[in-house]
DNA sequence: GTGAAAGCGCTAACAA
DNA sequence: TTGTTAGCGCTTTCAC
């Protein structure tokens, strides 16, 4: 920077001040010390200058996996949200690990972050004290049932569920089974299939449960509604953990010549694209998972810049149910 | 860092060794800072650390893409290998555009990143050169077809095209379709297309080609492989940009009752779990999307510290061909 | 094995 | 509008 500052013919700290884009500096000295960092081929040190002002314009985003989809739509979301915005995003992934987790934030907050975007709202305790610790703007996401540390965006898991069973149980269906990979993990799918036995419990209706590993896929999922409609066929709809699974279940049931919906209704969620293979065959519930990653994004600097704005320090993006065939 | 070296009673220079894990500290010392640390709730600055020492321990990671699946694999694969190295990876995220691949590549070089992980080999002029004055390792994946900057980690998409072509036509087809979504940005698919035609063009063979836009989906891979069969019924096999694509076409053809691969075969893409939803009916080139992740993440490490032992300049992992039903 | 001094490249705060 | 001074929290270097 003194090199640019040298060329330019003025002091560094002028230099500093053109290259940031301050507005008191003289369009002369600033189009000068502009045009000799170009030269040069000046690119900033973006360590030093977060030393220096205490602050860095990294934003930590941290999500448990990056083979499920979804959180890389959720990454996508927030990548945009930031666009041109000054902020960049860091990413990290725990794998459903608490400590990993812990691990990372650590990592994480040691880069002086603006601020941070975390998955879930099971953090540890001390993870939760490192985050309130670091007086930086913390937004935990996808999920809304338990404590906040700062701000929220997502939904209720447990409602989801509940609001499926009632869907489903509405459209006539009374012969429920359910189908879950990872739940040990994911404690969100672990929230959706509470909600949803709760339902269906005050129905006084049973469910016959088939637990899977920890691969949440779609070969997972073909393999257990196999096993699960031989030993109990009679079933006339099963809510799967996510839809991944549940798509997995109608690739057996189409092979196998079971008629989706009208001999078992299958119910997923998320409302991934994958679903418009067989359009309307699968009901879920749609989550705006872009949008969720964009709004969780726009908290981050809006609390930055102006915090008097945000109204609320919580966003619910409540998942729409879509019965597709079901609907009738 | 001057509390915890208070608190354990020795200077400032020991407790930095001793938190670095120097050998150079008594283990009386060392143990004694490492209790303050932890007394205190210290966590170093890595933005000091790392200007001080002029270096950092960030990997930068560049990939097109978030919403297909295949690079979050990728990223996969580079956070397993660089678990427990002390490195960490920072993702970002171009949209396939070459104008924000390079400021990106700007905004992480000023963080000093430890190396460089980036996809494909089509980098611009400006960007190749910022990359090569950064004078740290560079890794180029998912892709050998082009100038190399420094390592690569992939495989040929050209001939991955070819190969499948050859698989094809070895396999008594000769009516083919063509099916593909985002050529215009995605080059290496460009590419496979490419191999695939020069092939059959040897061959005399006519393409009949269905492109679709930006959004390469199950979904769209459906609507252009209806498209394509009522214009063209008499096809007796499609090749897809990918899998997603080909998958979409394969539950379009399962719901028109045509049947796979007897009446028409179809070939993808990448070997995505989703494909065995229908084991079988779907051939594609199965791609080594984490390896690669591990392995580039692997030729970082071993660059930085014993940079003898790596004996080549280019890691070729070249796709398996799986023909599955067709394979009689 | 330990410590003191110097400085990484920048920005905050103040002075001119 | 511009420049000067001090210092961010560490690590390097070198002396002890």
């Amino acid at each position: 920077m003194i090199d640019v500052a040298a060329a330019a013919g003025v002091s560094k700290m002028t230099a500093s001040r053109a290259l940031r884009g301050s507005k008191d500096v003289s369009t002369e000295s600033k189009d000068r010390v502009i045009a000799a960092a170009k030269k040069i081929g000046y690119f900033g040190n973006h360590l030093a200058a977060s030393l220096s002002s205490a602050r860095s314009d990294l934003v930590g985003v941290i999500v448990p996996s990056l083979t499920n989809i979804v959180f890389p739509q959720v990454m996508s979301g927030i990548s945009d949200g930031l666009l041109g915005t000054g902020f960049q995003p860091a990413f990290g992934v725990t794998d459903y690990n608490l400590y990993r987790e812990y691990e990372l934030v650590g990592r994480m907050l040691s880069w002086r972050p603006a601020g941070m975007i975390i998955t879930g709202m099971e953090q540890s305790d001390q993870t939760r004290k490192l985050l309130i610790e670091a007086d930086i703007p913390i937004v935990q996401i996808m999920d809304t049932d338990g404590d906040a540390i700062d701000y929220v965006v997502g939904f209720s898991h447990q409602s989801a569920g509940a609001e499926m069973a009632e869907a489903l149980f509405g459209a006539g269906r009374t012969r429920f089974g359910y189908i879950g990979c990872n739940l040990e993990n994911d404690l969100r799918a672990k929230k959706r299939k509470q909600g949803f036995f709760d339902v269906l419990k005050r129905y006084d209706i049973a469910i016959t449960t088939q637990l899977g590993g920890i691969l949440s896929s779609v070969s997972e999922g073909r393999r257990l509604t196999q096993e699960l409609l031989e030993q109990t066929p009679d079933l006339d709809c099963i809510y799967f953990s996510n839809d991944d699974v549940a798509f997995g279940g109608l690739c057996y049931c189409i092979e196998a010549g079971i008629a989706v919906p009208n001999s078992v209704a299958l119910a997923g969620f998320n409302g991934l694209g994958l679903l418009e293979g067989f359009p309307g065959l699968i009901a879920t519930s749609t989550t705006q998972r872009h949008d969720i990653g964009r709004a969780s994004a726009g908290i981050i600097t809006q609390s930055l810049q102006s915090p008097e704005q945000l109204k609320s320090r919580k966003l619910v993006m409540q998942p729409t149910i879509n019965l597709g065939a079901l609907q009738t």
